[in-house]
DNA sequence: CCTATCTTGGACTAGTCGTTCCAAGATAGG
DNA sequence: CCTATCTTGGAACGACTAGTCCAAGATAGG
């Protein structure tokens, strides 16, 4: 058997995920990669091909690992509206500080970036967006059967809401609005979803 | 006195917005601004200055060409709901269909892109916040007084919501998100915040 | 140990980036 | 018409871009 990897792809894939998300994929250059990744530039190519596909590449590792997890722990939270809130309150509180505080979202920032008509970049926002409304669907109907729910709410309507209300959350955060700022514009979304009569216990 | 200017730096400068707009300021380089506007560099340079105070007065030029009227025209709406409802109607549909289809905003566009962190960038995100969220403020003042709005309900915070609302629209319409779903979390919002008493004949 | 086969470092290319510069051209007051 | 002063076209700049290539190095089966 000829030689093998010198390197670990899964671990530099991660590193690449942090330079995207932080510095943005278009403003970083392979170079960058290079640096912090401390491949050569024979290797990456050889790993990943060209920036575009690293670029898919990151998105996808992005969404697997970063996202899927905290939409699966939503969407398996049967408490109903304080699942939403804490959802939100714990987005806000990563985007807002603490290690990738006004990082905003990789996925979301791509939405606005060079390289979203490219189909494997169109598949992952496509794919983002299902995930997250459904598991906000999910937790909404966990809502619904607590009672939560104002009569007459659209799930799938108010999911595909919350959905909405998420990525400007990673969007205004990564330029600097008020963690206070944004939360009470999500509050003000879950007032409106909750029932009237059983609005204390769920504060 | 000496020679004038061969051209109008007003056209110009428009012109410059929509390629921002269009392809993103990152991925457009000044070659394609001098292709686009017909200037030579040496023009274009002793008028704007760099790329940055370009993309920085294309900025300028959006806020108060494009949202500016909008935002006023809101603010000075007097009929409540349907006015927000109509602001968002109109905001999906240009969006999505006619000559700026899947264009986005320049000014939400500016959040996820380069550059986001100089002062100049910064202000003018600032000041369409500012804007767009207390032309929102007006609109349900105005609601408040029709008696549409449900009893209870914070209309700095709501303000701030709907403003979310609206970048939410901007950033995923870029990328090709059907109008019906956007509307739907729309209306899913504006459902909430209405006075159930009276819904009817706001619809 | 040998060798086929893969990996690696890094030089290199062709092109693009934003920016500068200057001679030639245009303008309008005197 | 003359000329001071600005504008304009376009050549040139060094720095950077993504991507290619190959000799040297590493690996593990035979």
């Amino acid at each position: 058997m000829p030689d093998v990897k010198h390197f670990d792809p899964d671990v530099a894939l991660d590193q690449v995920v942090s330079l995207f998300w932080e510095h943005g994929a278009d403003t970083t250059g392979v170079a960058d990669v290079v640096k912090a990744t401390g491949l050569s530039r024979s290797s990456l190519y050889a790993t990943f091909g060209g920036k575009g596909q690293l670029y898919a590449a990151a998105l996808r590792r992005y969404l697997e690992r970063q996202s899927r997890p905290v939409f699966d722990a939503l969407a398996a939270d049967e408490r109903g509206m304080p699942a939403i809130a804490g959802f939100f309150e714990r987005l806000v509180s990563a985007r807002c500080t603490g290690e990738h505080a006004r990082w905003g979202c990789l996925v979301t920032n791509a939405h606005a970036a060079a390289g979203r008509e490219l189909p494997e970049v169109q598949h992952v926002l496509a794919a983002h967006h299902r995930a997250l409304r459904s598991a906000m669907r999910a937790a909404l109907e966990a809502a619904r059967r607590h009672g939560h729910l104002r009569s007459g709410l659209d799930t799938e309507a108010s999911a595909e809401t919350l959905a909405l209300l998420a990525y400007a959350v990673n969007l205004r955060s990564r330029s600097g609005a008020e963690a206070a700022e944004l939360l009470a514009g999500v509050r003000a979304v879950l007032d409106g979803f909750t029932d009237v009569t059983t609005t204390e216990e769920n504060r």
